[in-house]
DNA sequence: GAAACCTGAGCGTGATATGAA
DNA sequence: GTTCATATCACGCTCAGGTTT
């Protein structure tokens, strides 16, 4: 392993100093570093060998320069959000076998998804993979006409056409976790929710739709909330005040219910004796063990690989893949990904008492 | 705004496409797009327009390739640290007015280090920030002698020539978390450490100082922790079954302690009516409401600023920076910057009872 | 004919040198 | 002399096409 790099001036090497030192034209040097075909195994050792010794990396941007493929997928991630980091590394994972490189560019204070997407087009990413977006419906079209774009977590309706969306049944989820809860024996369910962030109307639609097939419409009880903790945590202050209170609430999701979870301890409403939490997401977090969370889960790998799957599928002209699923009374638009969600029971949930 | 670009074929728009719009030579739009002198004010506005009309951006990758500066400054995160969410916010906004561009590459599961730092040198940034690297120091020497590196909350003994560290004075935390703790009236204070983790050593050996100085060198007990919740929880609850209970509790960092407060929750230890928790850090996590950390500060605006600029004033020649302060007993070598942590006092810390 | 190698062109910029008002 | 504009080359690499065994 070198220390400095072996050339005379200060400069990165580059093909034409393997070259050089190999005896050999850079044509051939850059055969051998892209391990393609057309070079001898014994100047192929000999090339290797030179640019080991000279340090010799190859240059990323020239690279994709010269060759109109970049291979490059641009994602645009939330800093602050388990659910994004979580994706972002199936994503990592699912990128490497396809042959494709990640790009991330991520959203943060002061610096919003308009820019995120525009360092992301100005690397030349040839897809753009962007988690939880935001951005009005009109600008998500107007990217995808120019580049192949993937929506995970967010459901556009009216569909935008060219986008592609990756997507958990979010209704089915809250279905599903309404039902668990009325199985129990809870017929007093309240529903946190999530305000405007992507998913959450898909999800208030479930509970509600759920609470009227159970014939508990009488019961429902929507409870302004969001993304975080602390929406969680405001919510279930509200909660805990409440009479008669509800014997069980369905939060928006895992970050959401965390603070439900941690501000009903703090009050001595007792979880799940007193009163039952279900998140959603089945992030990182509701799998600690001292958390313990009862929460609708996405599949987020498979989120992941269906992200890059559709990507790429677009960038090489495969066909439409198949549909994951027809949920029923839903049309899903072509181009859209549902994948079911799965209840995961942890310790959060119990009948009431 | 174009939703296509108004290009023959689907390819993306260039210098030349402007060029031949505006009737000028591509070198002249080249002049244009930089905002550098040499343009008359009525064709500088005729480029842009046609630049707009066909929705002109420029390739950031032949613009690096171009110029031999690339203004790029490589980041290396962690994907499942808050605490490097929240710094990699701090340098995406410390950068900006400098004038460079960040490319981030995170750690994850699957993908290490090298790969990440690998990355990072294909894409040709100028500088390298690695945020709690675990790197061996060989290697992280070896990276020095490439490029300027600066290493953001992981100190190196002995030092690494020419490596630029940002750090936290880990011991004067654990310091005054000790002091805040005994001045509250408490004796029997434990330590969950970190284990390997960057920092660890620093905060172990801080307060078994602090410990000691207090004449409380019998109570000294550390447990083995790590930087995660699991960690935190797995260690309280060896604490919650302890005979005698120690009455307060400093953790590794916040992550830990959080794991720490729902355990002993869970367990009906009361915080901090029956034990006093302190964190590290003072990341998102511990300012929210329901969590109320008490909490060793890291100012971590400052650490990514500092990061930010000695990277850059490595790139452009600049003298060493001064130091932040010498601590008593302590010597700092040369090209490390310590930041002097602040304890922040909130509701989980009390007089014994 | 195939395998091994080389030549030359060009990807989209930026900088320099040079010329025209 | 200053301002505005152009031509030309180089950045580091890949690829199509050619030459030699």
């Amino acid at each position: 392993m070198p220390a400095t790099p072996a050339v005379p001036d200060g400069k990165r090497p580059t093909l034409a100093d393997v070259a050089a030192r190999a005896g050999v034209s850079t044509a051939l040097v850059s055969i051998v570093m892209r391990g393609a075909k057309g070079a001898g195994a014994a100047t192929r050792e000999r090339v290797l060998e030179a640019a080991r010794e000279i340090g010799y990396r190859p240059d990323a941007r020239a690279r994709l320069l010269r060759s109109h493929r970049s291979r490059l997928l641009g994602v645009q991630f939330g800093l602050q959000h388990p659910f994004h980091s979580d994706l972002v590394e199936g994503i990592y994972a699912a990128a490497e076998p396809a042959g494709y490189q990640i790009a991330l560019s991520a959203v943060a204070a002061g610096r919003g998804e308009q820019r995120a997407v525009e360092t992301l087009l100005d690397d030349r990413c040839e897809a753009l993979i962007l988690l939880g977006p935001q951005a009005p419906a009109a600008r998500l079209a107007e990217l995808a006409g120019q580049l192949p774009v993937v929506s995970v977590a967010r459901r556009l309706r009216p569909a935008v056409p060219g986008l592609e969306v990756v997507r958990t049944a979010d209704d089915e989820g809250a279905r599903q976790a309404v039902d668990h809860l009325v199985a129990l024996g809870h017929r007093d369910i309240a529903h946190i929710d999530g305000g405007r962030a992507p998913g959450a109307a898909d999800r208030r639609r479930g509970y509600r739709t759920a609470m009227n097939r159970h014939g508990l419409g009488g019961h429902i009880r929507i409870l302004p909330g969001g993304l975080t903790e602390e929406d969680g945590a405001a919510a279930a202050r509200v909660l805990a005040a409440a009479r008669p209170r509800p014997t069980a609430v369905m939060a928006f999701n895992d970050r959401c219910a965390t603070g439900v979870l941690d501000t009903f301890l703090r009050s001595g409403v007792a979880v799940p004796g007193d009163i039952s939490v279900v998140g959603f997401d089945d992030t990182h977090l509701a799998r600690l063990a001292h958390i313990d969370l009862t929460t609708v889960g996405q599949d987020i790998s498979r989120l992941a690989g269906l992200a890059v799957d559709r990507a790429v599928a677009r960038l090489e002209g495969r066909p439409e893949g198949r549909l994951e699923g027809r949920l029923e009374g839903d049309e899903i638009p072509a181009g859209e990904q549902v994948i079911a969600p799965r209840l995961v029971v942890r310790g959060t949930t119990a009948p009431p008492r």
